[in-house]
DNA sequence: TATCCTTACGGAATTCGTAAGCATG
DNA sequence: CATGCTTACGAATTCCGTAAGGATA
């Protein structure tokens, strides 16, 4: 038994059963990969993959109860090297930290400032996708961890931390009727919201689910005119006078969007909380948790190494 | 990196840093040994352990470090081939049970006759030893599981689960004084076993810690003038008329142990209780669950198995 | 017939044990 | 000077990619 073998039939697994990429996704040749996943089984004694014929159909019953344990089995490799490289050059490596547009373009820029200030001899990589994509690049070890406000808490296989809470505003051009009325005092409600054609984000990204749940809730209809991935894009159509804007407060700088106002909107949408994931089992490196504490002080190295250490999740704390 | 390489430095630790004994305990030479250390040293990037010149001395602070993953690592491996086992020959294999000798003698036999008779592909290995050996084959991995009342809790790797609970009681020759005011009536008390001559086991062995704080708590010194690792031996000088016994109930047999007499002694020593122990993290093949049940039958295989799978303890529940 | 897995083969790299060397208590 | 680790070397094994073969949708 060695770790090819092992490798190569975790491979097969995620690539569907199709040897042929999973030998390509570890940069072999296909027989190689057939002849690995062949000799795994002969020294088990079982089959492991369900074939018709010359062709791999899916796991069998002994091999659905084995590559659990090939996973871990892989993973403790993994963290093996990544403990050793911890040690013998804590101060250098990479870091790749998978997000979401919101999180890449709002809440990152100033702990990765931070971050690369304190540590120079670490390359940074930010891998940008949608909140699952963002699990599962944490899930398959592309990325040490991953910054969402949605679908991490699905997946058991990650430990996820809260960062900080958030809410929405309404953005609208300068001189819009909505500014006028928030500026005289009259409280922004969802029915006035109802009435008007809305700009937001796509559903999965950024609150969208909860934006829809907040109106459905007063039995109300919100027309959505247009939505996009991510908050610039809103922004922009917002000041072309296509609608009313609904985004993260992170996402509005009175500094730079001196064209639009924002009006609160904290008592219309729930509390948002944006979580950071790492993939449960896995060892981090010290600049890794030193990057989280960056991102969010709250989180000390102490408390990550606790949650990590947990079965569950430690018991989703406040904060 | 491969297994080789984390077999060689765990067993550098298991023999004491003494890379000659490591490489007969792995049936290779020593130069492989050292070879081995060294690539993995390489491979890692660090020293693992700390050398005096050409002799190694103990760990290096990140060789502690990662030795507990080299341990995870090689335990996952060793599940691999195991649960590959069960499936393969799910009726055939062997168990190895280290107990001591009250269990082995007293408590197994039972369940020994009925698994062989439902398991006659098994090959059944009994290793006899202390309580700490016990723990420590289990430990090792050189036993499937441990059998004792003392000393597995105090194992953090080790998972235990009560079996059964039993009591002492006082044996003496048919006729004895004692037995004749039992007979009448009269309870026994620690103040009366105190004046006598005690036969019982020795420390560490079957309850003897808790038949001395019994004493030590009535502020009593009971004189004990013999003592041994066996409830047979005890009889046996109990017969000679050279003290009174207190042993395990289950030691003592009305059909065969004729010539003695038991006297109840619930009332003055604490209820033990035996308990059965795995190592935290093994996969258990089928039929070493079956032993289990089959020995009590309050563990069934899914208790077994969520106790297992229970990062801590899975609560010590009551049996 | 295109896709995908298996088998066959040969060169290259790895592995491992023996023998010799060297430091330390 | 005995114990214990390292280095050196050569034989044997293992490993892996290329090329050809065969089954299936």
């Amino acid at each position: 038994m060695n770790f090819q073998q092992l490798r190569a039939a975790r491979e097969a697994v995620r690539q569907g059963f199709n040897l042929t990429l999973a030998a390509e996704a570890l940069h072999t040749s296909q027989p190689g990969v057939s002849r690995q996943i062949k000799e795994l089984e002969d020294e088990l004694g079982i089959e492991l993959f369900q074939r018709s014929g010359r062709r791999l159909l899916g796991l069998t019953p002994p091999g659905a109860a084995l590559m659990p344990i090939v996973e871990r089995l892989l993973q403790e490799a993994d963290n093996l090297k990544t403990a050793g490289a911890d040690f013998a050059e804590a101060d250098q490596g990479t870091l790749t930290v998978a997000a979401t547009h919101s999180q890449a373009r709002y809440a990152l820029p100033g702990a990765v400032r931070d971050f690369r200030g304190s540590h120079p001899g670490v390359a940074l990589h930010l891998q940008q996708g949608s909140p699952p994509q963002v699990a599962e690049a944490v899930l398959a070890g592309r990325a040490d961890l991953g910054i969402a406000t949605e679908a991490l808490a699905d997946y058991p296989e990650l430990v996820t931390l809260p960062c900080y809470r958030w809410t929405h505003v309404v953005v609208v051009p300068r001189g819009h009727a909505l500014a006028d009325e928030a500026a005289a005092g009259r409280p922004l409600t969802l029915a006035r919201l109802a009435a008007l054609p809305l700009i937001t984000y796509e559903p999965g990204y950024t609150g969208r689910r909860q934006i829809d749940e907040a109106f459905a809730r007063e039995g109300l209809k919100a027309e959505v005119v247009l939505q996009a991935m991510d908050a610039d894009v809103i922004k922009t159509y917002v000041e072309l006078g296509i609608g009313v804007g609904v985004i993260a407060t992170m996402a509005f700088d009175e500094a730079r969007d001196t064209t639009l106002a924002a009006i609160d909107a904290r008592h219309l949408f729930p509390t948002q909380t944006t979580r950071v994931a790492v993939k449960r089992g896995a060892f981090l490196r010290g600049y890794v948790l030193d990057f989280i504490e960056t991102f969010a002080p709250t989180l000390t190295r102490e408390l990550v190494g606790r949650a990590l250490a947990a079965p569950d999740d430690g018991g989703d704390f406040e904060i």
